[in-house]
DNA sequence: CTGAAAGCGCTTACAG
DNA sequence: CTGAAAGCGCTTACAG
């Protein structure tokens, strides 16, 4: 009935009077089992309460079915709806998730290539960055044909080989900035990334584009670092308030940023977006709540999660990464009430 | 140089001319093995791009050096930090974390008591709500000694065995609660959890112990479910919004639902603090940047992820659970601008 | 329908 | 310092 240990198969074959093979038969293939014995088996697996140890299982089948989610952090809001797409994409296999952070990116390519090649998993989705050194480790995933598939990062040019699923930053940063200039702002600041985030830099080339074209130059110390999160952004922002020639439009590179801008603007008793536009990116959950309500660009980020679940298992079942053009899904602006004209 | 499926310890061995135990010495107790030897086995390994089979390894040993961390949901900012706290534990062990999710707790009690015996890990956080099937599977992992550690989640008297390190829940409840009271609220309303949270249930306690205490009534229809989410609480606090006697305050079990009540309040043209007062619980850093910054209860989330993954490392280590009592540590209310007198 | 046996890739006491 | 061998708990072709 109760049993300190855990029980193993051979204890269940025992009791049950059968071969630990007719067990595992029972779990696996219950009807390749006759009923009698396969009642008394199961009464046996009540008894002692056994459940087979998976790491055995993963082991003699060489396969795990399990995927592996490797995100930069637990508490990114905007992988809730990522993970809503793999999830449901994983449901219909017999297939758990696992998830893996980088620690906002500061895991070394070295740490994230032995977490691939470690087989604890049958096929990994990538949702972080792990450039520069990413080339390397990803060449080497997949040449012992670890699948692997690419989510929401883009990936640089040497690496077009490895599937991918994102949406076009450049264009999406592009139009973002467009949207700025329309309402009338000439000064409008980019806060981005770290400058090892291929993602990042993608947003910025578009902004940078999109003002060349609408030829407005960008000042020196308009275009900053803020870390992604919240308080980097607000330190940038704090210079851009105090820059000589103040910018009118701020456009983080994402909205975590965005948020940390706003907050920051108020402390320092200015307005959004009567004195100061900001734009984010993302979409996330947050930016409708904010006040006022962020306009921001949104990723289909269900969607993304979903058409990476779809990509990777068809790389596991065909033992290969078998298309290998990204997929760019469609992106779209949220104009919400967080850029205004300027007063100028 | 480069091969295409992944090579073997064997292989390893035989381009080396030693045995595999010998390889394994060089990988496992490198100083076990003459340096001359050495040399060669980790030639052949750079030659074979050899890295050893994690899943043979754990079987091996009957240890993973896996923790496994099990949240409600990934994209969640509150355990960010409580993460960050686990990770700062666990670099100090040889040990790795993955994260599971069971999807806003909707995976069933058998589901996470499935992961918990399949030996996946060698441990488990608990930072997801089980109740009520909960008691019987942690029993069962507990029978097995597979070491479980509850954290941030409030657990029922019949689980007290289990470890634990939380808040007191009913008490931070119960001072929110006063805060509201103390700045002259009588008409307080509350948004809650789902019905099977226990952690909700602790600060629906302290929520109306505080107003029974102070000889404040409950009004019919003043105690809502808001699904922990910002849509779920803006739905709630719509009907709040339209009630006969509405309140002129809103406590939240957490700040993701104060931020729903927050933009459904200015949706219908109304004003926190000035109209209505709003509170929340958790403090997650967009609490801060909301604008009015919220007023909340911060749980020292950093910390009880430390606690946690201390007392986990402790009872993977004994064999056992060595210490029962829960840990309680200190809440604290912060107070920012979401909670004003009522006009009245 | 069932069992005996091989073997998955490692680690580790044991012997030398 | 190194190798031969046992064995971790399963699954699965093979034989009956």
């Amino acid at each position: 009935m109760s049993q300190l240990a855990q029980a193993s198969i051979k204890q269940v074959a025992e009791i049950a009077g059968v071969s630990i093979a007719t067990v595992s038969r029972c779990i696996n293939n219950p009807d390749q089992v006759r009923e009698r014995t396969r009642t008394r088996v199961q009464a046996a697996i009540l008894e002692t309460g056994y459940s087979p140890n998976t790491i055995a299982q993963s082991f003699r089948r060489g396969r795990t079915n399990v995927i592996m989610v490797v995100m930069p952090s637990i508490g990114d809001p905007f992988f809730t709806d990522v993970m809503q797409g793999i999830r449901s994409v994983v449901a219909d296999h017999d297939y758990s998730i696992i998830i893996n952070e980088t620690n906002f990116n500061t895991m070394t390519a070295e740490e994230v290539g032995a977490i691939m090649v470690s087989r604890q998993a049958d096929g990994f989705i990538l949702l972080a960055s792990i450039f520069p050194f990413g080339n390397e480790v990803l060449a080497k995933a997949e040449k012992r044909s670890q699948p692997v598939v690419i989510g929401c990062e883009t990936i640089s040019a040497s690496l077009a080989d490895i599937p991918s699923v994102h949406i076009d930053n450049v264009a999406a940063a592009r139009e973002a900035t467009d949207y700025l200039i329309s309402n009338g702002h000439k000064k409008i600041a980019f806060i981005s990334g770290q400058s090892t985030s291929l993602l990042t830099k993608d947003r910025e080339f578009g902004y940078r584009a999109a003002m060349h074209k609408a030829q407005l130059s960008i000042k020196e110390g308009w275009v900053l670092e803020g870390n992604l999160n919240i308080e980097g952004a607000a330190k940038a922002c704090g210079k851009l308030l105090k820059h000589p020639d103040r910018p009118t439009a701020i456009f983080c590179a994402n909205d975590e940023m965005a948020l940390g801008c706003m907050h920051e603007i108020k402390r320092k008793g200015l307005s959004v977006p009567e004195d100061i536009s900001v734009m984010g990116f993302d979409d996330i959950r947050y930016a409708e709540v904010m006040n006022p309500a962020l306009t921001t660009i949104a990723q289909p980020a269900r969607q993304i999660g979903e058409r990476v679940a779809v990509r990777l298992f068809k790389a596991i079942e065909s033992g290969s990464q078998p298309n290998n053009q990204p997929v760019i899904l469609p992106h779209k602006l949220i104009v919400r009430q967080s850029v205004a004209k300027p007063v100028s």
